[in-house]
RNA sequence: GGCGGGUUGGCGGAGAGGUUACGCAGCGGAUUGCAAAUCCGUGAAGACCGGUUCGAUUCCGGUACCCGCCUCCA
């Protein structure tokens, strides 16, 4: 059995992971509020989690691993959504649910075993608050019901704050009817124009916090393996949803290891619509960078460190992948992956190693065992190959450079290399690389795509191309 | 103000108290009409100031700069 070791931000120590229950080890990711199209940021967590589970599907078994993420669909910024496009929230969560979907597939990221909607869970939230109410942690006022963070003296463990110290901040949200400044809350009115459930408090609608609480212990039981985020979640989120899952489920522990990554920032900031350096998975994908590139960028650097999007990174990405690709087109996988990739990545999910591994495998030339051993970390998946082929799609694009190519191989035979290079220069403007074979006919190659009218831009050149060099 | 992350060769990015990370780019060579591709080889580092040590890029302290959280943004 390989031993797999996590940085545990409950403890702040590397550990030995050991499961609960090896035949069902049991994950949380927190997924996204449904209200728009998934950033660069929000992808990164998701890769993150998806190399984790493989890894665990790999040590524990396909069917020994449950994997839940969640989707937020009732949140004030939603309300806010619809409000200003005259929307229904019903439109807008189901949609962004689908984009969703076909951007993380695209970054070859599976799906996990649930998605509950907090929606589908006000029950089991409403619950929750009743015994967390009856259990003294939680009390009613003006139709809120708001947490008592002095309830539980572990407030404040798993982010490593104290309550005292976080009040001497003085960022928090003073509300009159609060014990405390620091309490939040569990439940909040609704007025008759926001989405709300019944509840013993008045129609309403739940916190933030709470549903995590409640769709974890619905899906994997008070106690669970792994819960994780981004680093920015760890407080207010995830504390909040320590203090309320421990305090409703005493003698369970709730999650015995916490995740979480660190932030993403693009070209060396952080990402902002202010700065201009703003992207959604999405606009990235209609720029022609394929999900493959953004996921190999995000695996490079460790998952604990801050990750810079660069232009630079996206393109020698392209590169590697590319020629890895070529190496293991029409090669059968090998039946295990290779020993070095499965021990860096059960060493805290060290991807950099991972990757340095898979280059050694491509310098030994062992395309089965790179095939196998990529896949483990959702590399050169079966449907990846598409992008890296260099070819468009279009039959009419490629019968047209095919018959240039047999022009320039022509001019070749004929030693005319003067009109030979000027043609191959005139293609290579064209994103069409020609190289002579051996003593065969030419080949050609696209470049990678730097835009999504790179095809169109090919057929504008071509038709200047072939007036010059075809009667 | 409180808490946390970062600073490594041209660029990206790891591990390890003393031995080549790795990749991309570069350079040299082979091959080639020239390119492209491929193959072989190769130089290059550890923000700054102290301390511990026989020895630190790796441990400790401080400084500088960058970034994040404390504002229901992963």
């Amino acid at each position: 059995m390989v031993e797999i070791r996590l940085t545990n931000t409950r403890t702040r120590k590397k550990e030995v992971f050991e499961p609960l229950d090896p035949r069902n080890v049991r994950l949380y990711l927190c997924g996204p509020t449904v209200y728009d199209r998934a950033h660069l940021g929000n992808a990164r967590p998701v890769l993150v989690f998806d190399v984790l589970v493989r890894l665990l599907r790999h040590v524990y078994g396909a069917d020994h691993v449950t994997y839940v993420r969640n989707f937020t669909d009732v949140d004030d910024k939603i309300n806010a959504r619809a409000a200003a496009t005259g929307r229904t929230i019903r439109e807008i969560t189901e949609e962004t649910v689908a984009w969703y979907h076909q951007d993380m597939d695209a970054l070859g990221a599976a799906r996990p075993d649930h998605e509950p909607r907090a929606t589908e869970y006000i029950v089991q939230m409403v619950a929750m608050i009743e015994t967390l109410i009856a259990n003294g942690n939680a009390y009613e006022a003006e139709g809120h019901v708001l947490f008592d963070v002095r309830s539980f003296p572990e407030y404040g463990r798993l982010s490593g704050r104290s309550v005292d110290d976080m009040i001497a901040g003085a960022r928090v949200e003073v509300a009159p009817f609060k014990r405390d400044p620091m309490d939040f809350v569990l439940w909040k009115p609704s007025d008759a124009d926001q989405p709300g459930w019944d509840s013993p408090w008045g129609r309403g609608r739940p916190g933030w916090h709470i549903e995590c609480s409640a769709m974890s212990a619905a899906l994997l039981g008070p106690s669970f393996d792994i819960h994780g985020g981004g680093i920015d979640l760890q407080f207010p989120h995830h504390e909040n949803e320590v203090a309320q899952s421990c305090c409703a489920h005493p003698e369970a522990g709730f999650a015995n290891v916490w995740l979480h990554n660190e932030m993403l920032q693009v070209e060396g900031k952080k990402m902002s619509k202010s700065l201009g350096n703003f992207f959604t998975v999405r606009d990235l994908l209609d720029k022609g960078v394929p999900g493959e590139v953004i996921r190999f960028v995000m695996l490079r650097t460790h998952y604990r460190k801050p990750m810079d999007w660069t232009e630079a990174k996206a393109n020698e990405a392209q590169t590697i992948l590319s020629n890895w690709h070529e190496m293991v087109v029409g090669i059968e996988p090998a039946t295990k992956p290779a020993k070095e990739v499965v021990s860096a990545l059960a060493d805290d999910l060290n991807t950099s190693v991972a990757i340095a591994a898979l280059h050694e495998l491509a310098k030994a030339g062992d395309a089965p065992r790179l095939l196998t051993s990529a896949r483990l970390l959702g590399l050169l998946l079966p449907g990846d190959y598409g992008w890296a082929a260099k070819r468009p799609s279009d039959e009419e694009i490629l019968s047209r450079v095919k018959r240039l190519a047999e022009v320039w191989f022509g001019l070749r035979a004929v030693k005319d290399y003067q009109a030979a290079d000027r043609l191959r220069e005139q293609l290579l403007d064209a994103s069409v690389q020609l190289s002579a074979g051996r003593d065969g006919p030419a080949r050609f190659d696209f470049l990678t795509p730097t835009s999504s009218d790179w095809a169109k831009e090919i057929v504008v050149k071509l038709d200047a191309i072939e007036s010059r060099w075809l009667l």
